[in-house]
DNA sequence: TATTGTTATACTCTATAACTATA
DNA sequence: TATAGTTATAGAGTATAACAATA
């Protein structure tokens, strides 16, 4: 027990170096983030739903007869990440691939009658993951975390 | 160009259903850091640096002497998933690995002449970085998005 | 020619287990 | 017994390339 002791302030208490790791604002969108996903897997364990096989479902139940493609753009992933995933989730009954009317390309996505039944549960169980993890912020904080959030990310405001 | 164009908000411009993917925090905390670490690959491809490994020389860096296990434990990495890192940045010839006087079980960490005389311009591209991906927010916001982030996978305030 | 969706494949990051050598 | 460090290995996530079918 020594070095392990030097402590992170440099001079004043609460002082952080500007270029040090710990005020790099990527370095702790990484590491909240990570925070963030392993709660998700926790609290979702039972379900056996990941991050983002939860949002395939959500985004799907949000816009029923969307596009795989229009999934892929909107969730940000390749098609060929997403065909094993959609595959996965048609094996287990959660998700139906049916073609489109006019253009036989196209794969059109809807939730089956069991994962409509599930997604209520589903989201109630995210609603506590994310109030788990976010229980050190206000609902002010919270609101403003998002705005920024979607600042970074998203061109809009 | 048809179910493409169907847009986010519901009712009114700038609202979001509160339980809808895009309210989510963690969702949004996600593609946030994704960008920021695919932002952060491209400004240090030349340096053949990634998030982790740079985070691993900026900490050496700031605590020369600390053990690989200190680093693990504030880097938040398993020692099974560090060692082969260390391994790479030593064979690089960025990190010194020496015995502990004490301890003979410990290895302790410092960079090379070589990887102190880069880091300053590394850590310039690491600035640039930032900037690039937070160019939408203002000094305010970004200090303010430091505090919250911290706030969460820290417990500390 | 471009787009949709798929397979195959490789790389990185992470997690667990098993092991050694020390303490 | 517990800790520091390593190796091996498996699971996710993501990236590219190549392909078939269709527009």
């Amino acid at each position: 027990m020594n070095d392990i002791d030097a402590d992170t302030d440099r001079n004043a208490p609460g002082a952080m170096a500007e270029d040090a790791l710990d005020a790099q604002i990527g370095y702790n969108l990484k590491r909240a983030s990570a925070l963030a996903m392993n709660d998700f897997a926790v609290e979702l364990a039972d379900a056996a739903l990941r991050p983002v096989t939860y949002g395939m479902l959500a985004l799907i139940d949000e816009r029923p007869g969307i596009r795989a493609a229009e999934l892929c753009r909107r969730l940000g992933m390749k098609s060929a990440n997403m065909a094993p995933l959609l595959a996965e989730l048609e094996e287990r009954g959660l998700v139906e691939r049916d073609d489109h009317a006019d253009d036989r390309r196209v794969r059109v996505l809807t939730l089956t009658q069991m994962a409509r039944n599930a997604m209520p549960g589903w989201r109630r169980q995210v609603r506590r993951h994310e109030d788990r993890f976010l229980q050190r912020l206000t609902k002010k904080e919270r609101a403003t975390l998002l705005r920024l959030l979607r600042l970074i990310w998203t061109g809009e405001d």
